[in-house]
RNA sequence: GGGCGGUUAGCUCAGUGGUAGAGCGGCUGGUUUACACCCAGUAGGUCGGAGGUUCGAAACCUUCACCGCCCA
């Protein structure tokens, strides 16, 4: 086998494995397998979107998932797809079309526009697709689906019908958000609260029957007024109580409003009198409705001002009439002051402008099953990751309200609703009437996540179903959390797509895995407008699918946010490029076996540290990934990578690879192949193409790593007193750690060989000091148990007794400090572990092996001490 | 206003009652035949404040402050 080169190279061997896992068809999954099913549903992305941080983090997860389930002889599906995001693509296509061509979509009509759309999503759509396969997602692609796929669009239809019949869907003029950008209604999950720096106007309305008395309101709309219709105090209000069945003159549109007392109204707020506009305002329009009031709508759709009767304002953008609106009431001396003021103001999700409350016809779903969607996840069929999502879950269910699912928007769905025409009647089905030509279809479409809640089970035909319904784990961002996640559960448990009517069987998934949100370096969310992503590609060409894989999983701690910085990527490149060298090495010495023999009388005590620390790693692991701790599975397998196992067994077992004993270097090469073999296993699902690369270089098995299973724990029952051999493994590190610190305190280039001398009575350290040279880069390294240190060399205290420098102190006054220093540190811990001791009820109360523990740490520092200080004194 | 997170080294974060940790960054030394995407060493912390529980608190409880998110 040829040299491998010093530098790993990802572009040259990702894609030539994802290549051969395509071809060989790895992630098809098999509905026909005796194997026990695991399974996932990719939150779909939106057609036109690209590859962000956030996929990458979702992805990977998920990926790592279907991974170590393929290798724990799962059969996994894990199924990807694509949403139509119905406003996200229509606006980007409309703004495209102003652009170009200076037309609206109204300008082209529905079934042109409609064609432009797909002409847009075949030139712009699935373009991330292509990236999830760049970054290693084993999806199976031959199942990949998309919400508008004609089955899938069907089963939308059906679903809308299903309800309607069931009562649950129903037609409603009532208010809703209205986006008067996007131009249609929206959920109240669309709808984002935002603190706004306004004013507040203080707006003087005369008292119909007593003129000369004026009733003051404050507001911060005053361009809504010619929309009121009542004025309106709290009933227990005394300083309005007279009022009560008078009327007021609305002091633009001239007109009387009758004076109301309603229970809604806050007595603290402003002057305690609310001007009522039950058009635009959801409170108004509730005591609209109790007090029977008229409703009057000055608003158009697209936010301008709608009134004839006050021309200054009509045809007015809402914020401009609103200070047009202050000029007039101030020019008529109707106003009386105004304040600055803040409020929460709500903004659409998708155009980020002030929603518009408005009375329109829309369609709703008053949701069913919500008592069981509570109960499915407060009993535990489902279980959320971390747990306290389970209340925010629940807190929402609580409080749910009707769900507005039209759209005025012509991409997606189309409302499966036809109207007779000259005629008030409804038809809805998803067959178009029998006399097509007597209606007209709704206009609108439905909302995009009234496709998406079926995601779960509409995306597999029934075979697939049947293996893999419901999933074992969702892993999605918390922001979906009532968009997606609580409403597939809901569609779940309503329309009863598993194999019985049980609930635990209808669920859409047993765990929910929510992610972090990724901020930049200053904590900003990332977005397009900030420009403060990175460019994927760009990144997974500079450190690899891998590397960028194992970066961003050692940085995401479960729960919370993830400050990105590109440097934490770039150790993931750094680390697969030390994961390579560490398998360089070992290829230099010979080809490695696949079934390393271990001889475990024969292994050396490092081998058996080495061992031992691999089998704590894999329990490590296997509990970080039962509480989905992705960034403690990353760093453990870091951990024992690179420090365990390079940084010192490595070094040290470099002593029998070099070394003149054949069964010596035999058994260490077994040992590095049986640890290597493990940690590609163990690292696999994080990094799958350098771990299949090095498995197929070095030979590890004839088939893919995919299918590999995880490495268990090595017995190590029949090696006589581990601990003690492990002990001696850690005296011995200890003492190099000292010997090196002495070499670099003594100003010693770190290259220069040079002697040691170790003064023990330690029998079992003989055997050990051609490697206790090695790790120390001495010449030698001589054990002395009656050294007399001639003129002062350089001393520090280990496990093993003391270790010396076997030269004399260059700079005795420099020497003197560093021991003076490190009489101090032992002293100190030395007062805190006696002053401990001497505290009575400590030692009548802390378990005997805490006490016995102190007891030890007095006497070790105490001999420490005691060393020390014949040295310090040996110099003076 | 209600709810949920967070506050530990310059930065990003681990750390579930028993001697405060990692990576990055800083500083010092190094082309020691796997790796300079590296190796060795090192400085740097009254664990947000105040109370409490305990023999013992970064961790458990109470409270306050500040930051962030969700819902009104």
């Amino acid at each position: 086998m040829a040299e491998l080169p010093k530098r790993y190279d990802p572009n040259s061997v990702e894609p030539k494995w994802y290549r051969r896992w395509m071809d060989d068809r790895d992630f098809v999954a098999n509905s026909k397998s005796s194997k026990p099913p695991f399974s996932i549903v990719m939150p779909p992305p939106n057609i036109t979107g690209v590859l962000t941080l956030g996929h990458v983090l979702n992805d990977t997860i998920q990926d790592i998932l279907s991974r170590r389930a393929r290798m724990q002889g799962f059969e996994v599906l894990w199924l990807p797809g694509m949403d139509h995001a119905g406003i996200g693509t229509q606006t980007a296509v409309e703004k495209y079309l102003r652009r170009t061509e200076n037309k609206t979509r109204h300008d082209l009509g529905r079934e042109e526009f409609l064609r432009r759309v797909l002409e847009w999503q075949d030139k712009h759509g699935g373009i991330i697709i292509e990236q999830l396969k760049r970054l290693g997602c084993s999806c199976d692609w031959s199942r990949q689906r998309y919400t508008l796929d004609e089955n899938y669009a069907r089963a939308v239809q059906k679903v809308f019908v299903d309800l309607y019949n069931k009562g649950l869907i129903y037609r409603g003029r009532r208010m809703i958000n209205w986006d008067p950008a996007a131009q249609t209604a929206l959920s109240d999950e669309e709808v984002i609260s935002k603190p706004q720096k306004g004013k507040l106007y203080f707006v003087r309305y005369e008292i119909v029957e007593e003129p000369g008395r004026f009733l003051e309101v404050a507001t911060t709309r005053p361009e809504t007024i010619m929309a009121d219709t009542a004025m309106a105090f709290h009933p227990g209000d005394e300083r309005y109580v007279s009022l009560l069945g008078k009327h007021a003159w609305r002091p633009l549109a001239r007109e009387k409003i009758p004076i109301l007392a309603d229970e809604a109204i806050d007595p603290e707020f402003g002057t305690g009198v609310l001007k009522v506009t039950p058009a635009h305002d959801a409170l108004d329009f509730e005591i609209g409705q109790r007090h029977s009031l008229p409703i009057v709508d000055v608003l158009h759709a697209d936010g301008r001002i709608n009134c004839l009767a006050v021309p200054e304002l009509d045809e007015l953008d809402r914020f401009e009439a609103r200070e047009k609106a202050a000029e007039l009431l101030q020019a008529r001396g109707a106003l009386a002051k105004t304040e600055p003021y803040e409020n929460n103001v709500g903004f659409s999700d998708r155009s980020d402008v002030p929603i518009e409350p408005r009375i329109s016809e829309q369609w709703f779903l008053r949701y069913p099953k919500t008592k069981e969607a509570l109960a499915v996840v407060r009993d535990h069929l489902i279980r959320c990751f971390p747990a306290h999502w389970e209340k925010v879950y629940a807190q929402w269910l609580e409080n749910i309200r009707d769900w507005c699912v039209s759209r005025q928007v012509w991409w997606g769905h189309r409302i499966p609703a036809w109207y007779r025409k000259q005629k008030s009647e409804i038809y809805v089905g998803v067959e178009a009437p029998p006399d097509p030509e007597n209606w007209i279809q709704d206009s609108d479409t439905l909302d995009t996540w009234f496709s998406s809640w079926l995601w779960a089970y509409e995306t597999m035909d029934n075979e697939t179903r049947r293996k893999f319904y419901p999933t074992s784990v969702l892993v999605t961002a918390p922001e979906i959390i009532f968009f997606w996640v609580a409403r597939m559960i809901i569609a779940g448990l309503e329309f009863k797509p598993g194999r019985s009517d049980r609930d635990e069987d209808n669920i859409p998934f047993r765990h929910v895995y929510f992610t972090g949100l990724i901020r930049d370096k200053l904590g900003r969310k990332m977005s397009k407008s900030l420009g403060n992503s990175p460019d994927l590609l760009e990144l997974i060409d500079k450190c690899g699918a891998d590397g960028l894989r194992f970066g961003l999983m050692r940085i995401a701690p479960s729960g919370q946010d993830i400050r990105y910085d590109e440097k934490q990527i770039e150790e993931g490149r750094n680390f697969a490029t030390k994961l390579w060298n560490a398998a360089r090495l070992r290829q230099m010495h010979g080809p490695s076996s696949a079934e390393p023999q271990i001889d475990s009388s024969k292994l050396s005590i490092y081998a058996i540290e080495v061992l031992s620390r691999l089998n704590e790693t894999i329990d490590a692991i296997d509990a970080a990934y039962r509480d989905y701790q992705f960034n403690a599975v990353a760093q453990r397998l870091y951990d024992f990578v690179w420090s365990d196992y390079c940084d010192w067994f490595v070094e040290g077992a470099k002593t029998e690879i070099f070394g003149e004993d054949d069964a010596k270097k035999k058994s260490t090469l077994a040992t590095m192949d049986f640890v290597l073999s493990a940690t590609l296993r163990l690292l696999h699902p994080f990094m799958p193409h350098i771990t299949e690369e090095l498995w197929s270089l070095l030979g590890f098995g004839e088939a893919s790593i995919q299918f590999a299973a995880p490495p268990q724990k090595i017995a190590l029952d029949d090696v006589a007193d581990v601990p003690g051999k492990r002990d001696c493994v850690s005296a011995i590190y200890e003492t190099v750690r000292a010997g090196r610190n002495l070499r670099a305190e003594s100003k010693l280039q770190s290259n220069r060989k040079i002697g040691f001398i170790l003064r023990t009575e330690e029998k079992i350290i003989l055997g050990q000091l051609p490697t206790l040279a090695r790790l120390l880069n001495a010449e030698e390294v001589r054990l002395d148990p009656k050294y007399q240190a001639p003129a002062g060399n350089p001393v520090a205290i280990t496990p093993l007794g003391e270790i010396l420098l076997a030269i004399a102190a260059t700079d005795k006054a420099r020497e003197r400090e560093r021991l003076d220093k490190e009489i101090a540190k032992i002293e100190n811990e030395l007062r805190t572990a006696e002053n401990k001791l001497k505290n009575k009820s400590f030692v009548d109360r802390a378990p005997a092996p805490v006490v016995d523990e102190h007891r030890k740490r007095v006497k070790d520092l105490s001999a420490q001490l005691a060393k020390l200080k014949q040295a310090r004194d040996s110099l003076s």
